[in-house]
DNA sequence: TGTACATCAGTGAACGCGCGTTCACTGATGTAC
DNA sequence: TGTACATCAGTGAACGCGCGTTCACTGATGTAC
């Protein structure tokens, strides 16, 4: 059975759900730890008693914002789905809607952070790949049975891509545009609609 | 005719050369005016002289980094359709290489860039929003005549998406892997080859 | 061709500032009896 | 139930450091005569 959390971890938890947010707003580079816990309303002297170091805090809250945006994605998915969707059409729809293009804060970590990620320590690079993974294993599992195994990667790279080229444009007319094309162009390919 | 150019003209290109390659390998918060003006042989209290700020230049390194791998990416372009490919299936194979999963610091700015444009100050960005339209509008010239308006973006997410997942995978068998299988589901959807 | 002077590119010290990290301390919490 | 004490989470000052930017200066370049 769970324990009740501490006050320590309640603390830590607190952080952490701030740092989720603050690295896909400011990216890996733009979060000053002093920043993360005075949004935590802390001081920046007691982070140390939470975290070994700033790559620390940025590899766990990684996890997290991961964690956070597949359950995010996995609500979406379904709402769409009961509305008649089948999985893959929902996840692109979801994936590439114009508020996930707003959403940066609360959205896909991948699609905020992806050209950072090479350049990180490595605890960090680690955890970016295990990003990486997860978000192909979700488009798989969205595929129908028998699609083409490249499909996974290729889709993937796709939503990413689209999301991040949209929000280069801005948060506008002209990011949309790029994103509905997208979006369209991978729901003609993978999942034409039944004609009628 | 062109003016043969001045000493300062030389200097400011020198430096705008560095910096091109730095902001690719460190993004640009991790690029400092000084490590720019050492590695291109300066001090770096001439900085001022050439720039009115550490935005301008990242800004006009963008513009350049911009302009070296357009010429890249025609020239691999050019070579591939010498020996018989159409100019897609040169544009994807040339753009989702192994090669240019390596390349980072010589690469497409915009795949080394994507995830920090939308934070930059607004001169970086308004050059941000460039270099992705003209990505797209590279996509749409290799394009056969007739094809889908949306296949532009579509494809030109596909191929910036795709290298960064690779690239946050590692420069490994994992990154090829997946830069192989985004490549390939690629052509075989926009340029089936000829069956024989 | 040679000298005198103005121009100008680049130098290097200095500025204020914010960063990641450390640490002695405080004050609240919880246990022992 | 109440007091005494140990534990522990969080505070805030301090550290060394590197950043972007400014500026008085130097030494080389190029023009005037």
């Amino acid at each position: 059975m769970d324990k009740s959390p501490s006050r320590k971890e309640i603390t830590h938890e607190r952080i952490l759900a701030v740092a989720a947010r603050a690295i896909r707003r400011g990216g890996f580079q733009g979060v000053g730890v002093a920043d993360i816990m005075k949004e935590a309303g802390l001081t920046h002297g007691g982070f140390y008693a939470h975290f070994r170091s700033r790559d620390a805090l940025l590899a766990e809250a990684l996890v997290r914002a991961g964690q956070d945006s597949a359950q995010r994605v996995n609500q979406a998915t379904t709402a769409r789905q009961a509305r008649g969707a089948n999985a893959l059409r929902a996840l692109v729809e979801g994936y590439l809607s114009d508020r996930h293009l707003g959403e940066l804060e609360a959205g896909c970590p991948v699609a905020a952070l992806a050209s950072e990620m090479p350049r990180q320590a490595a605890e960090v690079r680690e955890v970016s790949a295990q990003r990486v993974r997860d978000l192909v294993a979700a488009v798989w599992r969205a595929l129908p049975n028998g699609a083409a195994p490249d499909s996974g990667p290729a889709i993937a790279s796709q939503l990413v891509g689209a999301l991040q080229l949209a929000r280069a444009l801005g948060d506008n007319a002209e990011g949309r545009a790029l994103l509905k094309a997208s979006r369209q162009a991978l729901l003609a390919q993978y999942d034409h609609p039944p004609s009628d």
